[in-house]
DNA sequence: TCATAAGGTGCAATCGATTGCATTAATATT
DNA sequence: AATATTAATGCAATCGATTGCACCTTATGA
């Protein structure tokens, strides 16, 4: 029931004028006489015109919208993630379509096709547990339009990408319960062929390995990422024979888990056991002990890959693909500090 | 740098028919042929033929995007709206554009413009911190565009309204500390004029009346939403000679900051003093103790509102607006646990 | 004084899909 | 056989903004 907006003709009939001069003037076209502009700009505002950017895009065949794919909206990093995008992108007069595909392919594609049917000038995306192949984007590359993947990326794509330097975080994490004393770490790795968990696995090996240690196959506990995961995880842990001392898990929840049934048998963490989780989820500040973990900067990932798209998009020819590492940090919490230093413990 | 796209006029031109029979085939009118559109249908398919959603909304004078207001994107509870939303329109066709007014007035108003320009179908807002009247909204109806509101609202604005029933939480909380015993009970409220605290403020006091106590503005802490307010509230609190047995924090940082303070006094939490929040945190679950808090059901309030919305899209009249409470849910959890009785505790 | 340039506007086509009305062909009715 | 009816398709206008080109007026230069 959309009532009848203001147009450029009627503004045009206003003042007795063609529309394209009105259009001209709107655009602030050096052709227009200063006189003419200040009138149909006083007139514009009077009879409320509001352009519509709907024939604008049509017309000029470019839209001012950025369409966003990730497998869940309501997960804290891709919240976080969606955050930077829309801190670029809306000061350049861009706004985004957000659509998710929870971690469905056949979504994702459907996702793809809307994005593609409304014109959207670039599209940036992490793709869903299911996607393997990157048969979808072609359809995008067809149309020109520009694609940048974010975090869980497929790497043999020929695009630009953001994503986390999981191998630098696995290595760093387990570098760092190493550096505490821990000597026989145990890894609570997400299911190993998304290659974001076989790189933190590698960094965790590779970890090791600079430090005289061995990685033990029974030491890894694959596909363990939720809490009951780790709950589960940990309990059998305890009641083999090579018990480590410490877990570094490439997920937080699997890390809560693994801290619960250490709270429950009464395992002193840190003292016993060292713990160090994955993400930074806003529940491991709060945990006690405070879990150590490693962030991913989510705000940042998504501010770079908006910066990366709408260059992109702004040039015409196409840019050479970018790939861009992003850094995680380690925080150090309790659940790792196994050695007391001095250091400055404040709630 | 965007190709040129296969239109139906490629697809008419290609089998010799006129484009407005390629159109009705499309759209499987009644009066064209089976054949043709069989025909049609694969030579669409054959040339990859993609609907140019642009074009149809400008003729159409009809989208298919519905737009959403909210301050924050990564708050956890606006996360979860937006995700309850996109379930609800998704499988309608709609797809939905993000806008965060950053908790400021003069976005939210600029966010209402581009919106208003891209000729959405409808508007699902959150008021910012700083909007106080609906003053710009009434763009929105002069574009009979239909409009609701959610979570944070102006009551006052004659539209459809999806929010908490925050007077029912905040009695539900302080009613279950009375029940447990506690029996001089602290509020931590955030600024009284948003209405929101304001009616868990309200809450709190009913229950307090109902059961025979009267609520002492000497324990209601004004402005105290974030943690170090909470914890400066805390400490003041200790200091002062009408120390209360329990809070009432209308939001969880506020209550977390009580927690952390009283854990470092060595006060005993439920024992000494119960502690109960708002809003249900994804954090608070995971504390020691667990904060009991309220649950606001997120992912339903947005379900709600698109579905008010579509209703109202999907009608030419103007419906009656609606205004769904939508009730909290207490969460009990070990922070106001005064009375141990033989409640199933599992971790 | 006349040609040329620059400054301002208007005309009309265009973007791609949709739709009221007209047209043609095929079938049914009396 | 002539007319009415139905089925299938085409024509052309339309949504609102943009833009190449043409046009007219006024200033500039030789």
């Amino acid at each position: 029931m959309n009532k009848r907006q203001v147009t450029i003709h009627d503004i045009a009939r206003e003042l007795n004028i063609a529309a394209s001069t009105v259009s001209r003037a709107l655009s602030n076209h050096p052709r227009i006489s200063q006189a003419t502009k200040k009138l149909v700009l006083e007139t514009a505002e009077k009879m409320q015109y509001k352009p519509n950017a709907v024939a604008s895009s049509l017309r000029r065949g470019q839209g001012n919208t950025i369409g966003v794919i990730v497998p869940l909206i309501n997960r804290h990093f891709f919240a976080n993630v969606i955050h930077g995008i829309e801190t670029i992108t809306q000061p350049e007069g861009y706004h985004i379509i957000i659509c998710q595909s929870t971690e469905l392919l056949h979504k994702e594609i459907e996702n793809i096709k809307t994005l593609l049917q409304n014109r959207v000038n670039g599209i940036i995306i992490s793709i869903s547990a299911e996607t393997r192949d990157a048969e979808h984007f072609k359809e995008v590359v067809k149309a020109g339009i520009p694609l940048v993947q974010f975090d869980r990326s497929l790497e043999h794509f020929p695009g630009s990408q953001v994503i986390n330097d999981d191998f630098q975080g696995g290595y760093q994490a387990t570098k760092h319960l190493i550096d505490q004393g821990y000597r026989n770490i145990a890894h609570f790795s997400g299911p190993l062929f998304v290659s974001l968990y076989e790189k933190r696995y590698a960094g965790y090996r590779k970890a090791l390995e600079d430090h005289g240690m061995i990685p033990d196959k029974q030491l890894l506990f694959e596909g363990v990422i939720t809490r009951e995961k780790g709950m589960a995880a940990m309990e059998k842990i305890l009641k083999g024979d090579n018990v480590p001392d410490a877990i570094f898990a490439a997920g937080d929840y699997a890390a809560l888990g693994a801290l619960l049934v250490a709270k429950e048998k009464g395992i002193n963490v840190p003292a016993e056991l060292g713990v160090a989780g994955y993400v930074n989820e806003p529940f491991t500040e709060w945990l006690d002990p405070s879990l150590t973990t490693t962030e991913q900067f989510g705000a940042e990932q998504g501010r770079q890959a908006a910066q990366v798209l709408l260059e992109q998009i702004r040039t015409e020819k196409t840019l050479p693909a970018k790939k861009l590492l992003i850094p995680p940090k380690l925080i150090i919490r309790n659940s790792s500090r196994k050695i007391k230093e001095a250091e400055p413990y404040s709630i």
